[in-house]
DNA sequence: ATTTTATTGTACTAAGTTTCACAAAAACTT
DNA sequence: AAGTTTTTGTGAAACTTAGTACAATAAAAT
C-alpha cells in the first residue's frame, strides 16, 4: 500500500494532518471533503480519492470523523515529534529555520548546529552550535537522519558529502546548487532564487490585467 | 507558445538558465543533453524535449550553442535583473532572506523591508525596514509587484490581504498557511514544516538499507 | 413512513508528462 | 572516400494524475 504513496499524495495527506490538527483544536468533530480541499486547495473529489485509496471511509451524508481520520494519517505517515534534525550551516538562513516558530508546535526538533565556527549563536536560543569536525560523531552518537544544509553554494557540495558520510539519510537543502537522490539519501532542494525567478515569470505572464 | 509552457517546464528553463550562466563563465562553449541533465537531475531526452519544444535546435553532433541557447532563454524568460521585491515580516526568516547571497548575483534586488515595528535592521545591510502603514503606497511608488511574505503565521491571513491591496501580484510565502491564488495574485507557498515532515516520511519508507 | 437533501465512493474520462527507441545527420577516423 | 561514432530530434508508448459524473446511502425533514 505504501508503495503506492506517491510524493504528491503525501504532501497532501500531511497537509490534512496538519489541517485536522487545527479543527480538532478548535473543538470540530467532523469534517467533508469540500471543506478539507478548500484548505489545502485541492477538488474535493481528490480528497475523497485519496481516502478512498487509503481505505480511510466517511460517512455517506456525515462527511468524515476527525479523531479517526487524525489516527490514520498518523499510522500511514507516522509520528514526526520527537524526531530530531540537525543543521549544517549556521549563517543567517540556518539560526532562522533553528528559530522557525513551526518547529516549536512539537513537530520536531532541532538537535544541534553546526559550522565552521561555532560562533553567533544567539543568546535566546538554547541550541547549541558545534565545529563540524563533530558532525559525525554526534549523528551517531544521536540516531540523527535528516538534516538542513544552508552553508554557502561554494561549499554545498563538499558539505553533502560530508553529511552523507555522517549517516544522513535526507536532506532538505536550501543551497542553490542541486543535489541528487541516491539510493542512500533523499533530497528535497529548496533553491529560493529559482522560485523567485518563477514567480516573476508567472505574474509577467499572468499580465497586469487587474491593477 | 508561451502558453504552453507548464509550471514544471518553467522551473527547469530557470535551472538550465542558471547552469548555462555558469559553464559560460568557466569559458565552455557548448553543452549536450546530458550534461544538463545530469546537472538539473532529469533525463537527457526531456532536455531535448523542451528545447526542441521551444524551438531551440542543437547540432547533430556539436550539442547545444551555450550562448545561443542563453540567449533564447533570456527572451523566453525574461530578465529577471533589475526586477525589484520587498519583504513583508522582518523577522528572522525575512532578514536572512534579505540577505540571502543568491539574490546579490543580480538576479533581483530587495526594495525594502516591511513590518509592524521598525525595528531589527542589521546595521551591515543597506536596507530600509518601513513600517507597514507605507506598504502601499511605496509599491505603489516603486511598482513593486512580487513580494515574500515572511510573517508570524498568525497575521498571515491578513498579511495576505494587505499585500493583494497593495497591488502586489506574486507572492512566495513562508508562512505555514496555505494562501491561494487568484486571478490577480499568484501565490507560491514554502511550507518548511511540511518539507520536513515530508522528508522524514521518505526516509523512514526509503528504510535503513545502507546504514 | 415517505420524501428530500447532502455527501461519499468510484468507474470512467480526459489530460498531461516523461521515457523509449531509433532514424537522421554531423563530425571524426582511417 | 568510406566507415564509424556520437548526439540530436521526435513519434509513439507508457505512465501518472486529476476531474467528471453519478449511483449509493445515510441523515434530516415532513
Amino acid at each position: 500500500m505504501r508503495g503506492t504513496l506517491n510524493k504528491e499524495l503525501v504532501i497532501r495527506l500531511l497537509k490534512y494532518r496538519r489541517i485536522l490538527t487545527q479543527l480538532k483544536s478548535l473543538g470540530f468533530e467532523k469534517v467533508f471533503s469540500n471543506n478539507l480541499g478548500d484548505a489545502i486547495g485541492v477538488a474535493p473529489a481528490l480528497v475523497r480519492k485519496d481516502f478512498s485509496l487509503l481505505v480511510l471511509g466517511g460517512n455517506k451524508r456525515g462527511g468524515y470523523n476527525i479523531d479517526y481520520l487524525s489516527e490514520q494519517l498518523g499510522l500511514i505517515l507516522g509520528k514526526t515529534n520527537e524526531q530530531k534534525i540537525i543543521i549544517l550551516g549556521m549563517g543567517k538562513i540556518g539560526t532562522a529555520i533553528a528559530q522557525y516558530k513551526g518547529f516549536l508546535q512539537g513537530d520536531f526538533e532541532v538537535a544541534a548546529g553546526f559550522d565552521v565556527r561555532p560562533v553567533g549563536l544567539p543568546e535566546s536560543l538554547s541550541l547549541k552550535v558545534y565545529p563540524i569536525e563533530e558532525l559525525a560523531a554526534f549523528c551517531n552518537a544521536n540516531s540523527i537522519q535528516v538534516a538542513i544544509l544552508a552553508v554557502p553554494e561554494e561549499v554545498a557540495t563538499e558539505s553533502h558529502k560530508l553529511l552523507k558520510d555522517s549517516g544522513i539519510r535526507g536532506i532538505l537543502n536550501f543551497t542553490p546548487v542541486e543535489l541528487k537522490t541516491t539510493p542512500n539519501c533523499i533530497i528535497h532542494n529548496i533553491n529560493i532564487g529559482v522560485e523567485i525567478e518563477n514567480l516573476f515569470f508567472q505574474v509577467i505572464r499572468n499580465g497586469l490585467s487587474g491593477a
